[in-house]
DNA sequence: GCCGTTTTCGGCCCGACTGTTTTCAGTCG
């Protein structure tokens, strides 16, 4: 798919613009054509051939002859013809923090700075002290800026997201002012990577919270420190914003600082053409002279006074709004799977591999989290890496297994595998022993680099297998490492669907896959998933809250989770 | 540049903080 593509080069272009000086509309255009592109769940070219573009919100005849010409010959004139006005290079500079593109065409213009290096050499000799409108404050801002982006700013996991926020709102949570405390941001809409947080708190005295706030050990620079909003810098170079609101506004605020931003422009048309206004205070009627406050307290009164549904943060994106906001249909929001729902999982390690607990251990585990079966399922003979069991040890495993559950009476443990797909699509245990499994989970970890129809085949060949019950983490993705397989994911989730085989949703952190866009574009072809942590030690299965928020974000409900039925259900879902 | 029971022109979401300013522009979310 291109798409990330295409969305990356409008975005380029609407910054391009706007450092040019263009009509901010225009350059809104182009954002919001990149977001929509972005969050586009089919393949942009399929679209273009079918000749739809047009049909994709934010996308017209100019940016749809634009994306025609780039998927037909790889190039873009226009975007030639811009860059030799406006070079290229000053994208880096407007990602300096500080640094917006006002400034960068101010120092463009005046002293022909192009790059990083230039405008930090123009920062300390002095040049860019004698611009208009720049003291000592801004070129300190500058190389400050220039550090932080050179430390690297990229997105981080949810896994590590999770501990920040924990830490910070727990040691906020102390203060007797602060009566409410909540992240707020993508990471409430449960996406699988944050760029930063946003905490919104409820607070009776505004400037002791963000007293504490700013001085917290975690700290390491505060970029603005203001009466009801803050933003420092931690240590694990992460920003974090802070926002304090009164009780009447809290639930305007936090649907504000919740977003997606796209979704808040969408709530405001909808407002404004009610004759109302949505800002983080409340939601206001617009009378002649005044305004009169119509709900803030909650979040529901404010989805009510407009006439909207309770939408979860999960459906806060793009991608499903045309289900939403759709005028002419009823709007529609779909009961969400929840962590209760959840019975057990089947994709979990212990010492027979690479996990580092037993099977017993994980069991335990299992049990505290009030599930009913656990499958422990470990890798197989040719992942020598994680110490793939060999047919020898996989009876032992069975006894000890058996062992374990005729003590036990509202608890199974089951056995399971996670079965090397080799590079051929053939499975690494034979058919014999794949029959004496309670579940077979399908994974691929080797041969990456192979071509997209090598790869699709090796999974598609795996579904059909009479013995594979789940594809484990189905695109191969590693948080910093791997970018998902260029696979055909259309003939895989046909590939599930006809071979009653489910998807996974791999809660490791540093996995997270499939993402929510693939479970979203799975969803419609009639995929069934499961959720699991691929816990290599006990307290990783607590991972699975993880899960949960990429099948919401996928608009999966209980009946689409495996991992929600009873083992007796189970068992017959899994009937091939 | 996009869009349309306000429709082919004239709109397009809203506010806090900072720095450089005597009233506001730029940046950010």
């Amino acid at each position: 798919m291109k798409n990330k593509e295409i969305a990356d080069l409008l975005k380029r272009m609407g910054t391009l613009l706007e450092i040019k000086g263009e009509n901010a509309f225009k350059i809104r255009a182009y954002y919001k054509a990149a977001d929509n592109i972005a969050g586009l769940s089919e393949d942009v070219a399929v679209v273009s051939e079918e000749g739809r573009l047009g049909e994709i919100p934010g996308i017209g005849k100019t940016i749809a002859e634009k994306i025609g010409e780039w998927l037909a010959t790889g190039q873009l004139k226009a975007y030639g013809k811009l860059t030799a006005e406006v070079p290229e290079t000053l994208l880096e500079i407007v990602d300096i923090p500080t640094v917006g593109p006002k400034k960068a065409h101010l120092f463009f213009d005046k002293l022909k700075i192009t790059t990083i290096d230039q405008l930090r050499a123009a920062a300390t000799d002095g040049r860019l002290a004698q611009l208009p409108g720049v003291q000592q404050k801004t070129i300190d801002n500058i190389l400050h800026g220039i550090g932080v982006v050179a430390k690297g700013m990229e997105r981080i996991n949810r896994g590590t997201a999770d501990q920040i926020a924990s830490e910070i709102v727990a040691d906020l949570r102390q203060l007797s002012c602060v009566r409410k405390i909540d992240v707020a941001g993508s990471f409430r809409r449960g996406r699988e990577t944050v760029g930063d947080l946003d905490l919104l708190a409820e607070a009776t005295d505004p400037a002791e919270v963000m007293r504490v706030f700013t001085g917290l050990p975690t700290v390491a620079a505060v970029q603005a420190h203001g009466d009801t909003k803050s933003s420092v810098r931690t240590r694990q170079n992460v920003q974090v914003d802070l926002r304090v609101v009164d009780g009447e506004s809290y639930g305007a605020a936090l649907l504000y600082f919740t977003g997606s931003k796209y979704f808040n422009i969408k709530l405001r048309q909808i407002a404004k053409k009610g004759g109302m206004k949505v800002n983080e205070y409340g939601i206001f009627k617009e009378l002649k002279n005044s305004e009169r406050k119509l709900a803030g307290q909650t979040e529901k009164e404010c989805f009510a006074v407009l006439g909207l549904p309770f939408v979860p943060p999960e459906l806060r994106e793009e991608m499903g709004a045309a289900e939403l906001f759709d005028e002419d249909q009823p709007r529609r929001v779909p009961d969400l799977i929840e962590q209760r729902h959840i019975k057990g999982e089947f994709h979990v390690h212990s010492t027979y591999s690479d996990g580092k607990n037993t099977i017993a251990e994980m069991a335990d585990k299992a049990k505290e989290l009030g599930y009913h079966y656990l499958a422990v399922s470990d890798h197989s003979q040719a992942l020598r890496v994680a110490h793939g069991v060999v047919e020898a040890d996989l009876k032992r495993k069975r006894r000890e297994i058996d062992a374990l559950n005729t003590k036990e009476k509202s608890f199974g443990i089951l056995m399971g595998s996670e079965v090397e797909i080799d590079t051929n699509g053939k499975l690494d245990y034979n058919d014999r022993i794949l029959s004496e499994f309670d579940v077979v989970i399908a994974a691929i970890h080797s041969g990456f680099q192979q071509t997209s129809q090598q790869l699709t085949k090796r999974l598609v060949n795996a579904c059909r297998n009479k013995h594979v019950n789940i594809i484990a983490h189905p695109l191969g993705v590693h948080f910093g490492k791997r970018e998902p397989y260029d696979v055909d994911f259309d003939e895989v989730c046909r590939a599930a669907a006809d071979n009653n085989v489910f998807l996974e949703i791999n809660s490791f952190p540093i996995r997270l896959d499939l993402d929510s866009s693939h479970v979203y574009a799975a969803r419609r072809h009639g995929v069934k998933f499961v959720i699991n942590t691929d816990a290599h030690r006990a307290e990783h299965m607590d991972y699975m809250k993880f899960g949960i928020s990429i099948a919401r974000r996928g608009w999966l409900g209980k009946a689409d989770v495996l991992n929600t039925r009873t083992w007796k259900q189970v068992a017959a879902a899994l009937k091939k």
